[in-house]
DNA sequence: TGGAAGTATGACGCTAACGTCAAGGTTAGA
DNA sequence: TCTAACCTTGACGTTAGCGTCATACTTCCA
């Protein structure tokens, strides 16, 4: 989850060194800002524990990193690009958390590796399932994006008849 | 709009030779039941002018026709796969009446053909605009389907290497 | 150190797209 | 002709996904 390997603009200006330590994180202000969502938004994800906030300050101020960010707009994607409502986005990305679980404990000597085969099998499986139903959208959608192009070239036939029919003002066409 | 070629069920129950004439309108539960909708639905989508039925009974019993059915197989489609909302599909669908006018029209004496090309001309433009909308959704589809056939493989060839150092039971892999 | 700017936590409001219930009117068919 | 099945018009209810206060608390910085 807390990756580091950002790439620091390396900018003249003053920025501690090691400003990777903290990453960036930003309050509900600026991250909603950069999301491109309210700030009710992000306190409505929490609530229904869709994306909860990095990190607190001591006096309970919500912290945002990139992290978050991605996962704000990942939620977005689902809401507005596939349809799904918030609670089967929640199904979605608990299948990707459960994935970067599994990716964390990979070199885990704990676990045993019968067990973590199991693991990525399972998260292998919820990720076709998506991919399933995404794909069933994309079909639908060429589906439906073909019979636009078929109604258009067929105007647009109409219209190039209409046009010479007009010019030398005369005559009839056969299609209606 | 009222084609007239259907291929009444040659049976051989009783069934007015001519059926063709009423072209079997359906009461509203059978046309819900059909298009797969509820009857409030139908209710409410003529309510806001988006679907008014054919006809009616003297009593003031609604009756759907066939292209009824198909005006609300095409709602649906524009809502749930492209995820419009009524008003959108309203004027989506305000649209393809227009053109609908104009082809009915086409043959008219009463309208000039530059008036007629004009028309024409409008609802292309209109469709076009349309074809742009779903030409975006289809390539964001798209794209979240790459990122996700990405993942899919990358799992796959980790199932793969797991399996593989499972069964002889040693080593490491690379990944994680 | 003080106050302006930002934030937290309720709690009520709102819209779309219907669901549901009640109280009657209509129609088909035995 | 009568009745069971179907339908009508209100009218109020519901759910998701936030918007919008109001009130109190935190943080930053001059």
């Amino acid at each position: 989850m807390t990756g580091s390997g950002s790439k620091t603009r390396a900018g003249p200006t003053a920025e501690p060194v090691n400003a990777d330590a903290q990453e960036q994180l930003l309050g509900i202000g600026a991250a909603a800002e950069k999301a491109g969502v309210s700030q009710r938004a992000l306190r409505y994800y929490q609530q229904i524990g869709l994306l909860t906030p990095c990190g607190c300050t001591p006096g309970g101020l919500r912290r945002y990193s990139a992290d978050d960010l991605a996962r704000v707009t990942r939620i977005r994607q689902l809401q507005e690009l596939l349809g799904f409502n918030l609670d089967e986005i929640a199904l979605v990305l608990r299948g990707e958390d459960r994935l970067a679980e599994i990716r964390l404990a990979y070199h885990d000597e704990e676990t045993s590796s019968a067990e973590r085969l199991e693991l990525v099998r399972e998260s292998l499986k919820l990720q076709q399932d998506l991919r399933a139903t995404v794909e069933a959208k994309r079909q639908a959608v060429q589906g439906f994006l073909t019979d636009l192009d078929a109604r258009i070239s067929k105007l647009h036939v109409l219209v190039k008849e209409m046009a010479a029919t007009e010019s030398h003002s005369s005559g009839y066409s056969k299609q209606a």
